[in-house]
DNA sequence: TTGTATGCGTTATCAT
DNA sequence: ATGATAACGCATACAA
């Protein structure tokens, strides 16, 4: 077990100084070509690499950033995650990853761990019971530190960084509004039980959408279902008790679980109901029918965060902060279209 | 923009020196009540928090593990992942994660980059291409330089470590042998075109379970699927061509596939074909009818990982490695039984 | 051309 | 009870 060589034992064994070696393996000038050849040589042959660590300390830039979301096992966060690591990864930094499990404590928890040094910014998703709480002292703590911090998708107005967001309300619109083009009058909203700005926004579009086109909003066509494990029964009644011929739900399990119950009972997809669904995930491609969505470009995103957070990191950039929006897409699939 | 608090700094404000500063906030007994509490309040109003680099760097433990994995939109890594993720925090350890993307070059870079000092040690699951090269240089060098390495579900014998896997060949034949009981036996294999150690274990088992109940193997049987985007005619006229009456795949995602092509065909599930799919994620749940699984028990064989990984880190150990092998389940679903 | 000294932030050892 | 010094691994300004 040959441990990893540092300049200090090159140094030794070749009887110079430790910044003799330091330069020769950065091919100084300073240091004639005889010396460089044999240090570079015994490097190789030893394989040296330097210290992150060190390197960390001395250059006080650690080249991690952390990211912290809310949960891992899910299609959206992923995908925003292999955006954000393929970037960094192509800029020479690593990516330190931390999930809240949608909690405030570890939230604030994961951020403090981090913040110890560890990374030179943040990229995060605000967890479920923070956007509840509305308490973000931890992020504008990290920013008071002058660590960056790059907010995503569920985002706040009530901290000042930069920002990745889809056009929620926008493309909720559209959505709602190629409905009633195809002839849809009863249209419901299947939304969260929870607080999310994203919910919000897109419920948003839904009500502005009926409106422009005069119809009259109904609350009784808004459900409104837990985050996990919704009850089969309750959304069955839901359908049964009003006339409903599309259906717009703010995520994609919704939608799947809806379409079913309701194909169940008989009605046909997306003839007598169809049903637009929020992000574009496995399950809407292998549903029966395919569920049309709306793509949030998830991995674009994470590259946007990315790319705004490490230029923010290598610029010492402060203030002037933006808000990129990135377009989603209405992706039309058997749900909605013959 | 107040920038974290150094013991250097506290010690000069208070005008001690910064061991008394460092002895006092680990409450020492060498300092005096007073100092304490001047020193000790001083540092709670400042916030302060020990960088963690420089721990890192005088302890040379960095309390980081690094996780490589080849995919990260993916239901089974990410359930391991949170597994790993779960039980590391709860020993104070956070995580670093690299995606290989199933490439061997970005395996090796990646497992260098992370060598750096960045990690006390490595959980991981090997890349496609690594697999089909067996080059596992990369893996023992880093083994050689004393990082503790864990690997779980592609694992290989050609390396000397801790790993966790789950009883694939067994799991198969319990599946493979559920379907004969109920009758079936015509039953076909879905597998990956790429090999993986998985892959032929869970082909093993199947054939394991034809022969002890008399039933000839048939390499007709066999359909070997690219590991994405499955070409649907492909599929179609497999089961066009062969008398089918139970499938076993070794992923959900082919079992999803299967199962919606032959339903197309006018064939009943389960009564006509049953199917079975390695990977209880979330396609499964929500098909119709739903899928019947092997559950793989993710995030047990992430915790188990973590803490194989940590325990060596932790004792120091050499040599004596372990391989966990997690019992998998079998799921019971529409696609099996009525 | 090479080497010495200093510092990054922390802790441990050894004075005082 | 407090402080000076060295060390972790590296880089750099400065000296020789």
């Amino acid at each position: 077990m040959k441990k990893r060589v540092t300049l200090k034992q090159i140094a030794k064994e070749l009887e110079v100084s430790v910044s003799t070696v330091s330069k020769a393996l950065k091919n100084s000038e300073e240091i004639s070509r005889d010396t460089k050849d044999k240090i570079q040589a015994f490097a190789k042959l030893y394989n040296y690499r330097p210290n992150n660590i060190a390197l960390s300390l001395k250059n006080k830039k650690t080249k991690n950033i952390g990211v912290i979301i809310p949960d891992i096992v899910h299609h959206f966060f992923t995908t925003v995650f292999r955006g954000i690591e393929h970037y960094a990864g192509k800029r020479g930094y690593n990516v330190m990853i931390c999930v809240s499990d949608e909690s405030f404590e570890k939230e604030v928890l994961n951020m403090e761990l981090l913040a110890n040094g560890s990374i030179d910014g943040f990229i995060m998703s605000l967890s479920a019971e923070t956007q509840e709480k509305n308490d973000y002292n931890h992020l504008n703590e990290v920013l008071n530190q002058g660590i960056p911090l790059v907010l995503f998708d569920r985002v706040t107005d009530d901290v000042l960084c930069d920002k990745v967001v889809i056009n929620d309300e926008e493309i909720a619109y559209q959505a709602v509004f190629s409905m009633i083009k195809s002839g849809k009058r009863n249209i419901a909203l299947v939304t969260t039980e929870r607080y999310f700005n994203v919910s919000t926004n897109r419920a948003k579009g839904y009500e502005k959408a009926l409106k422009r086109n005069g119809i009259e909003f109904n609350e009784k066509l808004i459900l409104t279902l837990p985050y996990e494990k919704a009850d089969d029964f309750v959304i069955s009644k839901f359908f049964d008790e009003n006339e409903i011929d599309a259906v717009l739900c703010v995520n994609e399990i919704f939608a799947i679980q809806c379409m079913d119950i309701v194909q169940r009972q008989g009605k046909k997809v997306p003839l007598d109901v169809g049903f637009i669904g929020f992000t574009n995930g496995i399950l809407s491609k292998y549903s029966v029918p395919k569920l049309t969505t709306v793509a949030q470009h998830g991995e674009r995103m994470g590259e946007m965060a990315a790319k705004l957070l490490i230029d923010r990191i290598e610029n010492d950039l402060e203030g002037n902060f933006k808000t990129e929006v990135i377009s989603a897409t209405l992706i039309q699939r058997g749900s909605t279209i013959n």
